[in-house]
RNA sequence: GGGCUUGUAGAUCAGUGGUAGAUCGCCGCCUUCGCAAGGCGGAGGCCACGGGUUCAAAUCCCGUCAAGUCCA
């Protein structure tokens, strides 16, 4: 917790605020009003804005934006464009959730020097956990903007803090016309991601407008400073991160029922007529409605709240029934989270993510589903393409317009798998209901989450097709947490990797073709050698280590391994014998390294060419060099096409016939961002102040790997196959260079093995092997037929030897060397006429079969085959009309048939 | 990254170790003035692929490929 000294500032004192404590909820903040007694935060007070709207006047949310950004920007602070909603530049977060997500990790550590100081955004985020409640609560959004002034302070210069924060938030909110004395700042510590610091909340008439941080924490173990269970100290720097809902203020501007209809109400009234809803909120009493449901809403939290126990006090409350509140505004619930779904869906597409069943993509197919069952239930028949398209040609996003195509493609796509697995799935339902109505049982608990988890079929629509089918369900209300449940397991926890100290000066940037380098070994830790210098490229970005040796006085040490720990690197040798204090001359494996540099810049030009080829949503998921093959994942909607596999393979042979130079640079972080945009982080990204950027032709990325110099060095690329390691997610391999030659190679060897096997030029193969595949098909019809004519002409020569045992016609034979379709067509034909068959053959196969009157008499061929199998050495079984069974003593046939006989006559 | 499920006829699926099936669709014939419906007959299967176990594998085991789905 934080002393008072944390928040009694100047600026409090001099506009005469007072600290008081909630008396609802114990929490301590700060008023000019002398007579107000809560924190002004729901449920301590309720809205009061809606109706009377706590600006002077309505603005839009562009106005409001404009307003808000001019604002800060004529008072010092520098403006700067939005990032977007996929965090690519984070590996922990898959959205951007707070405009200072923007600036972790490297500029709110210090490292690296913010793109502006003080600076002013308004970022679009993104956030799903209240999806829930989203058009229910009429405030909760998915996507919303975060606007925000953001200072990053250092030891070295301090630009402002407290004081100038919570002033230039309160001048702004009086700019707007509100009523200084309706504001309150109500302390409240902030922690997350790893940091943490004094913060106060800005509230006016029961919304919450922003959120003033004072970042001057960081978690370590430990610590002196304990904040919600986890343990600060201070940081050098010191950082101001604010953030402004713009969909807040433009909702207080405007005061009305919901904030949806004050952000978007064009489109909540094209959706509300699309699906034929009414929504005229001009009508008082429609209006009071919402504005009463609203308030109540803004009162709860949802999740703990029963929407019954909610709806039933809001009806007390306006003085209508229950049943006719949900009536009322059920549907334009729906609407309204359709229409904030359908701008989350823009933003995410318009970004870039492509829908899959992992990481980012899931949430993206998550909201794409729930949106298509909002939007059924409502009975709104349009594509959901159309509605994400409309987002989209309100927004002002240029380069969004230009990938309307990919966008409308991806989402009819999606709509059509999804349709596919709910057709699916009432299959499946009706199966399973009828299996248990059979058994007179409800569906089990467990088979309900099997459905759901195994195949999307939400349990509420398989119970209601079961209940159609007239079989009942287990359903428990908790139904979704014993989902869960199913799904926890203790998570690894990756070791810390170990910080070696030190710096190992790397010398292959710098002279990539060198081969030869001289160095003292620093440090010798678990059979590893620390250089000073090295020439080796230690495994990193999906390029495996370099190999070479290492010399002493004549005496070579091979290296098989060479890793990179902190600043230093770390040469695994194959045997011991290098001391600290060494000199030690080092020897790159050229071949290697070529070869991998190969494959690594023929990495870039296949990206680059997918680019070209596909679509600009196109991105790196992944990559793998090796010195024979290199393998790239791209985040694609669909399947590569054979034609655009070859169009990609070919665009990246063009840039090797080109002989493009590749460029290498270090560049500060900031620039390169500023210059490249977030395209560069394809291979993830990479730590540091100063970034490697690697430009081959029109691909630049942030890559720390060895290149060759010139496209031209890379001779030839060869794409392998394509695999599909994820839906969204492609794989293709390739080889370059040699190992492209050799791969070449090698596929003209199994082409020439297969057109020799059958004896044709290579041409011929597809049309030869199809006829023989066509022709072989005919001939196994042809062998069945003639196997059937065989039996039947067999059959004279095989009743005639027919014995009487026990009043049945019994045929025992050795059928020559027949396979064992031969023996049953034969053994059931006779069976047809009411003999008892037992054949066998000369490779060891046995077939009983029994006719009407011994199965009558309660011959067994299965007893039959048992006995006749086991002198065989084997076994058999079967029905009691048809059996077969053989083993591997064949010359025990004669015996085995005896055997075989004798059954009989037990069995009748 | 982890978990679960599924690949059988053109489609939807049955078949838990013993001669590969049903329904719809397709083709032919019958019935009918014609159509729909009905009756009779027929074509259509590397049971995803590759190994293994077994006298015997669509079925069991391992691997590969393809598809679906949930969670972080």
């Amino acid at each position: 917790m934080f002393s008072e000294d944390e928040y009694r500032l100047d600026f409090f004192v001099d506009e005469g605020f007072q600290r008081k404590k909630c008396e609802k909820c114990g929490k301590l903040f700060w008023t000019r009003d002398r007579a107000r007694k809560t924190c002004g935060d729901p449920p301590c007070a309720p809205y009061t804005f809606i109706g009377s709207p706590v600006f002077r006047r309505e603005h839009s949310l562009e106005e409001m934006r404009e307003h808000y950004l001019n604002y800060f920007q004529a008072r010092g602070h520098t403006r700067i464009a939005r990032y977007p909603v996929v965090a690519r530049w984070r590996d922990d977060i898959y959205l951007t959730i707070a405009s200072i997500a923007d600036f972790q990790p490297f500029v709110t550590s210090g490292l690296v020097p913010p793109p502006a100081n003080p600076l002013t955004i308004s970022q679009p985020c993104i956030r799903l956990d209240d999806l829930d409640s989203v058009g229910r609560s009429g405030r909760h959004l998915t996507t919303f903007e975060m606007m925000a002034h953001h200072v990053f302070n250092t030891q070295e210069r301090e630009i402002y803090w407290k004081d100038r924060t919570v002033q230039l938030c309160d001048e702004l909110l009086s700019g707007l016309g509100m009523d200084p004395m309706a504001v309150t700042y109500k302390e409240n510590p902030w922690a997350g991601g790893g940091n943490a610091g004094p913060s106060v909340e800005c509230l006016v008439a029961g919304l919450e407008l922003a959120t003033l941080v004072f970042m001057d924490l960081k978690a370590v173990p430990g610590g002196p400073i304990e904040i919600k269970g986890e343990r600060y100290e201070k940081m050098p720097n010191y950082i101001v991160d604010t953030g402004y809902g713009l969909e807040r203020f433009v909702w207080a501007s405007k005061g009305s029922p919901t904030i949806y209809d004050a952000v978007f109400p064009d489109l909540v009234r094209k959706v509300a007529d699309l699906a034929g809803v009414e929504h005229n909120l001009n009508d008082p009493e429609y209006s009071k409605i919402f504005a009463q449901n609203a308030r109540l809403a803004g009162m709860v939290d949802l999740d703990e709240y029963s929407m019954k126990d909610l709806r039933a006090k809001i009806a007390g409350s306006i003085g209508i029934s229950p049943e006719k509140l949900e009536k009322t505004i059920e549907p334009m619930e729906r609407v309204y989270a359709v229409v904030d779904h359908t701008r989350c869906l823009a933003y995410m597409l318009g970004d870039g993510i492509i829908p899959s069943n992992v990481k980012a993509g899931y949430l993206a197919r998550l909201v794409i589903r729930r949106t298509l069952r909002l939007m059924k239930e409502l009975g709104l028949a349009a594509p959901v393409a159309d509605l994400v398209l409309m987002q989209i040609s309100r927004l002002d996003y240029p380069d969004w317009q230009e990938r309307f195509s990919t966008i409308k493609e991806i989402l009819d796509q999606e709509e059509q798998k999804y349709a596919e697995t709910l057709e699916k799935g009432k299959r499946l339902v009706k199966k399973t209901a009828e299996h248990f109505r059979k058994m007179n049982q409800a569906i089990p608990l467990q088979e309900m989450i099997s459905l759901y988890d195994t195949h999307d079929i939400p349990p509420e629509i398989a119970r209601e097709s079961a209940e159609e089918m007239g079989a009942s369900v287990q359903l428990p209300d908790n139904f979704y947490s014993l989902v869960a449940k199913t799904h926890i397991r203790a998570e690894a926890k990756e070791a810390p990797k170990l910080v070696l100290p030190g710096k190992t000066e790397l010398l292959f940037y710098e002279q990539p073709f060198d081969q030869v380098f001289e160095a003292k070994v620093l440090e010798v830790v678990d059979g590893s050698v620390i250089l000073d210098r090295t020439l080796l490229y230690p495994e990193g970005g999906g390029q495996p280590a370099d190999h070479g040796t290492l010399e002493k006085a004549g005496q070579v040490f091979r290296v098989v391994d060479v890793q990179k720990s902190g600043e230093v690197v770390l040469h695994k040798l194959e045997r011991p014998g290098l001391e600290k204090g060494d000199h030690v001359t080092g020897k790159v494996d050229m071949r290697r390294r070529l070869a991998h540099a190969r494959h690594h810049t023929a990495t870039h030009l296949v990206h680059d060419s997918a680019k070209r080829v596909l679509g600009k949503h196109i991105w790196q998921a992944g990559a793998q060099k090796s010195e024979d093959r290199a393998r790239l994942d791209i985040s694609h909607y669909k399947r590569i096409s054979d034609e655009e596999l070859k169009a990609i393979e070919l665009e990246a042979n063009r840039r090797v016939m080109e002989t493009v130079p590749v460029e290498t640079r270090f560049l500060p972080r900031t620039e390169a961002e500023k210059l490249f945009g977030f395209e560069l982080y394809q291979g993830g990204v990479p730590p540091g102040k100063q970034i490697r950027v690697v430009r081959v032709g029109s691909d630049i990325e942030a890559c720390a790997g060895t290149h060759v110099t010139n496209t031209g060095q890379i001779g030839a690329i060869k794409i392998l196959k394509t695999e599909r390691i994820q839906d969204g997610v492609e794989r293709i391999e390739f080889a370059a260079g040699e190992a492209a030659v050799r791969a070449c190679q090698e596929r003209d060897d199994l082409l020439g093995k297969a057109a020799g096997a059958l004896r044709v030029p290579a041409e011929q193969l597809p049309k030869t092997a199809n006829r023989f595949f066509e022709e072989w098909k005919g001939q196994q019809k042809e062998i069945e037929r003639l196997l059937e004519e065989l039996a039947r002409a067999r059959l004279k020569t095989l009743t005639a030897e027919a014995q009487d045992i026990d009043g049945l016609k019994v045929v025992v034979q050795r059928m020559g060397s027949a396979d064992i379709e031969e023996l049953l067509k034969a053994a059931s034909l006779l069976a047809e006429q009411d003999y008892v068959a037992l054949l066998g053959s000369e490779t060891g196969k046995l077939v009983a079969a029994v006719g009407k009157s011994g199965l009558e008499k309660g011959v067994k061929a299965g007893s039959i085959i048992r006995a006749a199998a086991k002198l065989l050495g084997g076994g058999g079984g079967g029905k009691p009309d048809l059996a077969q069974g053989g083993g591997p003593d064949v010359e025990k046939l004669a015996e085995a048939l005896k055997a075989g006989c004798e059954a009989m006559r037990a069995g009748s």
